[in-house]
DNA sequence: GCCGTTTTCGGCCCGACTGTTTTCAGTCG
């Protein structure tokens, strides 16, 4: 694990142990801040910690540029140690059980000893918890209500999961008479890769009705709370879904407030407040009087703050906010910009379809080539091929292509990098091929300078265009093996290598902020579906969201380039 | 604890809902 999320989680937790301990909620803040700083830095905090440059970062003054230090000096931190003392690790844990926060957690630690989430529902079920201070019988249902909805709770899902239910959802509420408009809100909309929760927004004058309708889907397992403006259900898949109703005229500030991230719509109402206005879910206000000066449109909330439009993608704090003031946003890629994929299995290893039947469904997408990878022989259990296969392959693609109009078929492979850093198909045959796409399927637990160097090496062979998924992650499923992430990206600018976004919905690799450290260093990026069957093409989609979360225009994506001019950015063969 | 196109001290985003309350605290997003 990287130091920063190492760090963060340390910031994380003396957040919350201040908050059991009623400290300053500005302090409080801060620390929250550094955490989700680090979090989101693609950079070494260590690499910027030796150049001695931590007071750079936005958010860390002397306090925390100290406690930063002795974290990587000694591995420890003085100041943490002594908060565990009062408030120990497992009362945290409490803090995500719904309907517990700070102040109960403090109350149930102080009253009962309770430090673990098991003595909770213990206390809970023993009915010890009604007849502490300021609790009473509902609050200890809710909290046992609470600790169902905490087993339950599934870690985060991958977009194309949440996105899919979602969908399915607007498609029952949207023919309804009293919706006058409905958007999906929230993380999804920002297309983050992981998804907490589904927010949909509705607006209408009449919202009864939109809400019976609702807690009455079929997709709907179980109903959380049920209001006139805002409701929760449960899914048959426990992924928990929140309705919200405004009034039309408030479309687009309840959208804004919806959509996020919260860092986004701090910094905004920031902004507001020198202003003298006021941003809220309804709309935006001046301060004097009071008076709603907009709300029906998010452009319009952004240009009266002296804003260019900022895309959901980008509403992460990550800048968007000063290029917007300075005119100076990317244009992003757009979905009708893709010409291809780069990264596509078939039944020669562990795809479904045969080549003939990819190449009619890319052919439907208008795509103007398609790269064939399959496995090369290394990964037995997938069927890679060995070099006979490959030549047989080679064969029948060019067949194949002399009959195709429209579109090109690329002779390519998906080559084992081997612990060594060589690949296991020799550069003689690779030569062959019109794309080499080379990944590691194996000795995910090497050191981080062993891993770094293996894919050195072949970036550093002649014929490798494009590194598949770089890191190895597997949402919710495997990490990322230990890489130099920083480093392979300037790598991979020295030796003209693209990087892949993968957009497998349970690999999401690159992640957005590498692919937006990617593009500052000059990397190309290149998406690839890793289909094994044609349905899976669709999932370009995803990889397209990461591409947009990392600030890509369309010059710095492989997909967007013309067939011929495709052929003269990869390497000779 | 951080920060500065009114400030190096005094600010720091905004509101809904719920439950236990006689006016508000806690939780959530």
């Amino acid at each position: 694990m990287t130091k920063n999320i190492e760090l963060a989680e340390v910031f994380t937790n003396i957040a919350k142990i201040l908050k059991i301990q009623n400290e300053n909620i500005f302090k409080i803040r801060a620390y929250e801040k550094i955490a989700e700083t680090l979090e989101n830095m693609p950079m070494e905090i260590e690499t910027i910690y030796k150049t001695g440059k931590l007071d750079e970062i936005p958010g860390v003054g002397p306090a925390i540029a100290q406690k930063i230090g002795e974290l990587l000096e000694t591995g420890k931190l003085e100041y943490y140690e002594k908060l565990k003392e009062a408030i120990p690790t497992g009362v945290l844990e409490l803090l995500n059980v719904p309907d517990v926060g700070p102040r109960k957690a403090k109350l149930f630690y102080e009253e009962l000893g309770i430090d673990t989430v098991e003595k909770l529902e213990a206390a809970a079920l023993q009915h010890q918890l009604q007849s502490l201070p300021g609790m009473g019988k509902k609050a200890e249902e809710n909290i046992l209500r609470g600790l169902e909805l905490y087993k339950k709770r599934e870690q985060r899902r991958p977009l194309g999961i949440a996105l899919l239910a979602a969908e399915g959802i607007v498609a029952e509420l949207k023919p309804l008479a009293e919706v006058a408009q409905i958007s999906i809100a929230g993380s999804l909309r920002r297309r983050k890769d992981t998804i907490g929760d589904i927010d949909i927004l509705i607006t209408s004058l009449k919202p009864e009705n939109i809400m019976e309708k609702f807690v009455n889907l079929p997709q709907a397992k179980e109903v959380l709370a049920e209001g006139m403006t805002k409701s929760t259900i449960l899914t048959y898949q426990d992924i928990q879904v929140d309705l919200r109703v405004v009034p039309p005229d408030s479309f687009g500030a309840a959208l804004l407030y919806f959509t996020g991230s919260q860092a986004h719509n701090i910094h905004l109402r920031e902004m507001a407040v020198k202003q003298r206005l006021k941003i809220n879910e309804y709309g935006v206000f001046q301060s004097k009087d009071d008076k709603k000066i907009a709300g029906e449109n998010e452009q319009k909330i952004y240009e009266i703050l002296g804003l260019r439009y900022i895309e959901p993608e980008l509403r992460e704090d990550r800048g968007e906010i000063e290029a917007a003031l300075n005119n100076r946003l990317p244009v992003l890629v757009e979905v009708d910009d893709i010409k291809g994929d780069f990264h596509i299995h078939t039944n020669y290893s562990d795809g479904f379809n045969t080549i003939e039947e990819i190449v009619v469904a890319a052919s439907k997408r208008g795509y103007q080539y398609i790269a064939i990878t399959d496995h090369s022989q290394s990964l037995h259990i997938a069927g890679g091929l060995d070099e006979e296969r490959l030549l047989e392959q080679i064969k029948r693609i060019e067949q194949i292509n002399q009959s195709l109009e429209g579109i090109t078929i690329l002779k390519g492979i998906e080559v084992d990098i081997k612990s060594d850093g060589t690949l296991d198909i020799p550069d003689a045959i690779l030569k062959r091929l019109d794309i080499v796409i080379a990944a590691i399927h194996s000795g995910f637990k090497q050191e981080r300078k062993q891993l770094t160097e293996r894919l050195r090496k072949a970036m550093e062979n002649p014929y490798v265009d494009i590194i598949a998924h770089p890191t190895g992650r597997i949402i919710g499923y495997r990490e990322a093996y230990d890489i130099d992430v920083q480093e392979i990206i300037q790598i991979a600018a020295q030796t003209n290598t693209a990087l892949e976004i993968n957009a497998s919905p349970e690999r999401m690799d690159l992640s957005d902020i590498y692919v937006k450290s990617a593009r500052e260093h000059g990397v190309l990026l290149a998406i690839g579906s890793d289909a094994h069957q044609i349905s899976a093409l669709d999932h370009m989609a995803y990889g397209l969201a990461i591409a947009r979360r990392g600030w890509l225009e369309k010059e710095h994506l492989l997909n967007t380039l013309s067939f011929d001019k495709l052929q003269a950015r990869l390497k000779k063969k």
